[in-house]
RNA sequence: GGUCCCAUCGUCUAGUGGCCCAGGACGUUGGCCUCUCACGCCGAAAACACGGGUUCGAACCCCGUUGGGACCA
């Protein structure tokens, strides 16, 4: 077989779409799984809805789920390359701005040879007529009227017509769906250039397609019913017809397509909230894809365990509850060195300045959070104490520091003075101080917890106490200390 | 309305005619562990949409029904 070569082929309308970075994801897989080739390219020809930042926002939301395109080897390459001053280190994607000649080109050809021909019906006319047929329960069909005019209506410039053959079946040999079979006669001459000279969708496709040689197209199967359009295009033109496979949609949890009203959408969306990207690949990998009972997947394992054979054909609603999960997995198992610079910006939000912090504090911060983080904002959140010495007591820590706790924050005050902070240490010394008051280690834990870090929640209090430090620590209980006194004076 | 696609626990899925009175995972839930919260571990409830065929045998093959989705804009 040739070399396999696929693309991924976004509208720059907006952010990187969940459904789109799986389509995307399912590409590069098949591509990297078999050494092949794997291209974006940016349908921008309805300029009108096309923007550069979207074009960056699509480039950056695949960058940082690690999904590397391919640079577009092309004879005569794309002008525009709007990322590239913004990141110049990304590949030029291909973009249909600019190829419009390429296109007008090939439909002359087809109007040349008598496959395509000139529809002087206007798009109101045309509208209205849909409108009729569907108010009578016709199918909004083109009824073909201009196929056989002989003479220009003058006047009126014309939007071009393909002249699709009516007969016999176009059978699909989709790589997801299976056999999938066409009536020929039920399509209708499509529009491949409107009356303003632009290209239409299903043409610029076929062009695009042919001229990168895609072998597989693999896309959404909201595009399957385009697809015998498009083999009539290959086929009017000559052109080897590449293998197809459509995915299922992916689907909000009220069963349709998923869109903003089922939360967020857009990939950049969950980098903000604290997703790491081997989470959100693994999450959407496994929405089609399975392989035996796995569901943890490095990139690494799914380049070579990927199969289009072991992809399913129904859609999939998303669910956010296992992508936490997953996420929670890769914060457990991530090397604390990468999670420490994954999660400065997080701190930041948070109010606190990460310039010169002290790494290796940092680094001991994220390992006592690791297991109690399903997101890097969670971890932010939780580690917010340990930067600040002004903390504020939360509901429960409020309820934990009565008159009760003060003798055990006055006594472990005494006893932490004199202790080296140090796990070890520190556990022993607070355990035999539980005994010798005949508290239990919870009572002492809770009250120390309380005044030191505002909340009734932290990792374990000894690792908490080893990474305050014996400083912040005393300033703390003799904060609270001081306080409680004063709302209970001891007589 | 036409065309096309889809149908296993609430959700993602395993399952390609006997290994399945259906396995794993998320979620839910009971317990253990425990300085809190988590992690972890053990256990539970929970599904083959329905009806016909084909076959010795059907979650798996065929047909229909129903339900969902997409496209035609």
């Amino acid at each position: 077989m040739a070399d396999v070569r696929v693309r991924f082929a976004p509208s720059p309308t907006g952010f990187l779409h969940i459904g789109g970075a799986r389509t995307a994801l399912f590409n590069w897989l098949f591509a990297r799984s078999l050494s092949g080739k794997f291209f974006l390219r940016i349908e921008d020809t309805d300029q009108s809805r096309s923007t550069d930042e979207a074009i960056l926002a699509i480039c950056d939301g695949l960058s940082w789920l690690g999904l590397t395109w391919d640079e577009w080897e092309s004879s005569q390459p794309s002008p525009q390359r709007p990322t590239e001053a913004v990141h110049p280190q990304w590949p030029v994607p291909l973009r249909q701005t600019g190829r419009f000649d390429l296109y007008r080109n090939k439909v002359s050809y087809l109007l040349n040879h008598g496959m395509a021909y000139r529809c002087y019906c206007t798009a109101e006319e045309l509208d209205t007529r849909r409108k009729e047929a569907l108010a009578q329960g016709r199918p909004p069909r083109y009824d073909g009227r201009c196929r056989n005019l002989s003479h220009p209506i003058l006047g009126i410039t014309p939007a071009i017509r393909f002249a699709a053959p009516s007969e016999g079946d176009i059978v699909i040999d989709d790589m997801v769906k299976g056999k999938v079979t066409f009536e020929a006669s039920v399509m209708d001459d499509m529009i491949i250039l409107r009356s303003d000279g632009t290209p239409t969708y299903n043409l610029c496709v076929v062009v695009d397609d042919v001229d990168m040689n895609i072998t597989h197209v693999l896309r959404g199967d909201d595009h399957l019913n385009n697809t015998p359009r498009q083999i009539g295009l290959y086929r009017a033109f000559g052109y080897p017809v590449p293998k197809f496979g459509h995915f299922s949609m992916i689907l909000g949890s009220d069963k349709t397509r998923l869109s903003k009203r089922h939360g967020a959408t857009a990939v950049q969306q969950y980098r903000e909230e604290g997703y790491l990207p081997e989470a959100m690949v693994n999450y959407l990998v496994r929405l089609g894809w399975s392989y035996k009972d796995q569901e943890i997947f490095s990139v690494q394992e799914l380049v070579e365990k990927f199969s289009m054979n072991q992809v399913g054909a129904s859609p999939a609603i998303f669910n956010p509850d296992k992508l936490l999960w997953l996420n929670a997995h890769y914060i457990k198992t991530g090397d604390p060195g990468r999670m420490a610079s994954l999660l400065s910006p997080h701190l930041e939000q948070q109010g606190i300045k990460t310039d010169g912090i002290d790494q290796d504090r940092l680094k001991k911060i994220i390992v006592a959070l690791q297991e109690r983080s399903r997101t890097l904002r969670e971890m932010a959140e939780s580690a917010a104490y340990f930067f600040t010495d002004t903390i504020s007591l939360d509901d429960s820590a409020l309820q934990q520091l009565t008159a009760e706790a003060l003798p055990i924050l006055i006594a472990a005050r005494q006893r932490l003075e004199g202790l080296s902070f140090t796990h070890d240490t520190l556990q022993e010394g607070l355990k035999s101080l539980a005994v010798e008051m005949g508290l239990k280690l919870a009572k002492v834990a809770q009250s120390i917890r309380a005044a030191v870090t505002g909340k009734t929640v932290s990792p374990g209090i000894f690792d908490v106490l080893e990474i305050l430090g014996k400083e912040a620590t005393l300033i703390r209980l003799d904060r609270q200390i001081k306080r409680l006194e004063q709302v209970n004076p001891i007589a």
